[in-house]
RNA sequence: UGGGGCGUCGCCAAGUGGUAAGGCACCGGUUUUUGGUACCGGCAUUCGCAGGUUCGAAUCCUGCCGCCCCAG
């Protein structure tokens, strides 16, 4: 594989940066006479592949969203799509001698993502709006926009990899499990697929850091992304208290089994299925959880972790890359985990609802989060989590 | 009030003369493009209060305060 030539290497050249970039794009040859649409979010990740873009020689667009306010992103690190990170990839495009253009999404990304993550939270779910910004504004909107432009794909710095496979491409977990993403785009549309393409799937951090570096970009060493975007110091609750105030309303905490009142708590938005901390509820011979959020009651249902074993989830809004797979399944219900061995009943994908099972038991799963599924490193698909069976004889 | 019991960190709780276990909660850190989880670390110079006995007390004695139970 190309990328070989950058492992111990101090720093890639130009012409090796080349020489490496031309083989990630899966474009046909000439590359000088392709073009393509980089999403760019003002990080590390993005800006090593619109270098990498440039490299190729191909006619080279950066794009960047423009997701929420300005302010409320102002002295934030890490984050992405505002102010800050928005003149980060100006910066990067300028250097890159590469067009540039910020398109303004902030009020489809409000109603699309952010106005949907705190509905979710009030019906008493735990939703994950990085899935919902990759399905809507990122892999739609502006996979459209790059379309419009002319573009022969849209390029993105998410670390997974498209293979190409016998039905057409398919999507693969990253090279470097640890910093898989594929948990976040097992919605992808197969259409959205067939544009799409992820140059850094098969590269280390540390390489994609080199690339940065080695094409001049200041953004080399910017620290890496984490929580969730629109949400400042992490104070998820606040975005959601702005949009919705009503999910603040207390409540009972409740045992689950034995239905005693255990206390009481500040809005069920505060909570998720499998939390163990902010419940404040001492006096106990062992931990207690959160096993279910009864939204309409405002209750909490809290119970020891034996509670959380779940046998099996359905799943609902499904959607299926490529074949159902002879090779036995597995799952991740949650980004970090090692996938878990799973059978599926029922079908995946076209929205359909499906019954995935867990021949061991598998704790806090969440409605509102995702379940996608793998055949080894491929993705298959995957659903919303929207109800679970808990397993009634847990060890 | 008469009789009995109890009062140790926010909660539960061990410790009955030798210099304050543990669990839960809480706080901090690590991990991490969701929420969480997990792991690591921190967390009573002090045992309701005041005296006394003793080389030494949360542990013994006295008084007071508070709570609980039983009272034909």
């Amino acid at each position: 594989m190309a990328s070989a030539a950058l492992y111990g290497a101090a720093m890639p050249s130009a012409t090796a940066l080349s020489g490496l970039a031309a083989g990630l794009f899966q474009l046909p040859e000439p590359l000088a006479a392709r073009r393509i649409v980089v999403a760019m979010s003002g990080g590390v990740d993005s800006s090593a592949v619109a270098a990498l873009a440039a490299a190729t020689g191909a006619e080279v667009i950066g794009v960047t969203l423009q997701l929420y306010d300005h302010g409320a992103a102002t002295g934030r690190k890490g984050a992405c799509c505002a102010g800050e990170d928005i003149r980060d990839a100006r910066a990067v495009a300028d250097r890159l001698g590469i067009a540039h253009y910020v398109f303004d999404h902030e009020s489809a990304f409000r109603s699309e993502v952010v106005e949907r993550f705190a509905d979710e939270y009030l019906a008493g779910r735990t939703p994950i709006p990085c899935i919902r910004c990759n399905m809507g504004p990122k892999f739609t909107d502006l996979l459209a926009m790059a379309r419009e432009l002319g573009a022969d794909c849209l390029a993105t710095g998410h670390y997974v990899r498209r293979v190409a496979g016998p039905d057409g491409p398919e999507l693969h977990r990253a090279a470097d499990p640890a910093r898989d993403q594929s948990y976040f785009l097992y919605a992808t549309t197969e259409a959205q697929l067939d544009f799409l393409r992820f140059p850094l799937g098969g590269l280390a951090k540390s390489e994609v850091r080199r690339i940065a570096a080695a094409a001049g970009l200041k953004v080399a060493a910017k620290p890496d992304s984490q929580d969730i975007c629109f949400v400042p110091a992490g104070d998820y609750a606040a975005v959601v208290r702005a949009i919705r105030p009503e999910g603040e309303a207390p409540g009972e905490i409740v045992h689950a089994e034995s239905g005693l009142v255990l206390g009481r708590h500040r809005g069920v938005i505060h909570y998720t299925v499998g939390q163990r901390r902010g419940l404040e509820i001492g006096g106990q011979s062992e931990p207690l959880y959160v096993t279910g959020i009864d939204a309409p009651a405002r209750r909490v249902l809290v119970g020891p972790k034996r509670l959380l074993a779940v046998a099996a989830a359905r799943i609902t809004g499904t959607s299926r890359i490529g074949p159902l797979p002879a090779a036995p399944l597995t799952a991740k219900v949650r980004s970090l985990a090692k996938p878990v061995p799973v059978t599926l009943a029922g079908p995946l994908g076209h929205g359909a609802a499906a019954v995935i099972r867990f021949p061991t038991p598998e704790y806090g799963v969440a409605p509102g989060q995702a379940a996608v599924l793998y055949a080894g490193d491929r993705v298959v698909g995957g659903g919303w989590i929207d109800t679970t069976e808990t397993a009634t004889a847990a060890g």
